[in-house]
DNA sequence: TCGATAGTTCGATATTTTTCGAATTTTGGC
DNA sequence: GCCAAAATTCGAAAAATATCGAACTATCGA
């Protein structure tokens, strides 16, 4: 399975950040994933194609949001919490605390 | 002159706030308009023709980041910051502090 | 090895944004 | 009233994103 790149802590670019994070759908992800931890693409699917939650998933890891690792013959995911404090903190707690959106 | 709407602070929405600032040259706007205060459109176009520059300050109102009033022929723009802050406390500041994106 | 399950990739279409010139609106000054 | 300056609106064309089915890949278990 090829690897999709996924950017280093300093890599990460806000345009990229917010430009994932402009989507309910991943937003709703983002979201989640920071209350449930780690999760596979397809817990987190609403009715949605498949191909579609593959989309949002990798728009999430080429920004540099989350990270995504094998278990077996399913991909759990997980917010990049440190990387993102480190490179834009404040950032991620100002997302998770904003509400009724 | 038609006003363009402008949503009350706690009509801001996430994602819209987030998609005006995924743009390089808007979110460069909200950063000039941060430091300087307040600024006419033509003092923040950068070789663009007017329209797209109109477009830009545009999403940034709609979205709730920014807000524009008249004097005289030309029109002042200034962001909302304390609406902006108290709809989503925090991130203006992460949004401003966020270096060599 | 065969199937089943979980995701990714591909390709085509649809939708949304962006871009830019031209026409229009608004305001102040002459 | 007319002209110039500042910005918005319109319309069309280009570019970027999203969507979805189908084909493909990888992994586990029977």
């Amino acid at each position: 399975m090829r690897h999709a790149r996924l950017p280093a802590s300093e890599e990460i670019a806000i345009v990229d950040v917010f430009h994932a994070l402009s989507d309910p759908f991943r937003l709703q992800i983002v979201r989640r994933l920071a209350v449930e931890g780690e999760a596979s693409c397809q817990a987190l699917e609403g009715d949605r194609p498949k191909s579609s939650v593959s989309h949002h998933f990798r728009v999430l890891r080429e920004a540099g949001l989350i990270r995504t690792r094998n278990e077996g013959a399913t991909r759990m995911n997980a917010l990049r919490r440190e990387d993102i404090e480190r490179r834009f903190p404040g950032l991620l707690s100002c997302v998770l605390s904003a509400r009724n959106d």
